[in-house]
DNA sequence: GATATAAATAGTAATAGTTCTTATTTCTGT
DNA sequence: ACAGAAATAAGAACTATTACTATTTATATC
């Protein structure tokens, strides 16, 4: 039986607030602002909980920490290769990909995970 | 100046003979054979130059261990859900989908990574 | 071939990110 | 109010990887 709690609560209203693919780190020292005891482990619990529920998106651009996102319509995501920093990108979601990957593989392909790399909009301009 | 060793050579013919989608771990321990004393740290420096200099790939899931694939040929890969299994998925590389980014993106889209999911062939008939 | 030098190695410590464990606290149905 | 179950805080443990350092090894030059 899944109970509230204040914490998964401020959690889910943090991502939902914040558009900042933060990190489990980032939301933990965060919400130290309003609960000081508030510890690591449950922020990743109920991180991932409300990842597997659908509330939230997980996102790895394969290198560093797994970032979350609280906006869950489709859309796909870039990782600046200069500097690091996480974008949307407001695409419709591929799924000619899935039936693509289907034709040349046995078994069958459900989903799949797109990230895009180049530099972003600040570091197109900074390059000396 | 970059030298030759046999260690760096051995890893190399191992990534072109084993087309298993090796993890570190796995390319220590069979190379442990060859050479007793070989340290985790050689094999990381190693297969981590050898993919810089694009002699080998590397493959991150989002989930586990990087693999390093030997196959530097255009394609794709699939994980499968239910077993964790990794497959090649020979589709060319899909070049659109960096133009299509770069229509809905300020910065510029260079490259993409993209995974696919699903139930492997093995999987897909042991469902009870 | 001997030798100097810089690169690579083995062994191990350290780090980053995340999950697990346990005693305690907090929900919520009765 | 209270019992039972779920969630928590705190910190240990774990996984994957990188960093450090003394030693070994490759190779350019003599």
């Amino acid at each position: 039986m899944l109970r509230h709690s204040k914490q998964r609560e401020s959690i889910r209203r943090y991502l939902d607030m914040h558009r900042t693919h933060p990190t489990a780190e980032t939301v933990y020292l965060d919400l130290k602002q309003e609960f000081p005891n508030i510890s690591l482990g449950t922020v990743y619990r109920n991180l991932n909980g409300l990842a597997d529920s659908g509330e939230i998106l997980r996102i790895s651009s394969g290198d560093g920490p797994v970032r979350y996102d609280g906006n869950t319509s489709p859309h796909y995501h870039f990782t600046c290769t200069e500097c690091g920093s996480l974008h949307d990108i407001a695409i419709a979601p591929q799924t000619q990909l899935n039936a693509l990957a289907n034709k040349h593989f046995e078994g069958t392909v459900t989903g799949h995970s797109t990230h895009f790399f180049g530099l972003c909009p600040k570091c197109k301009n900074n390059i000396l």
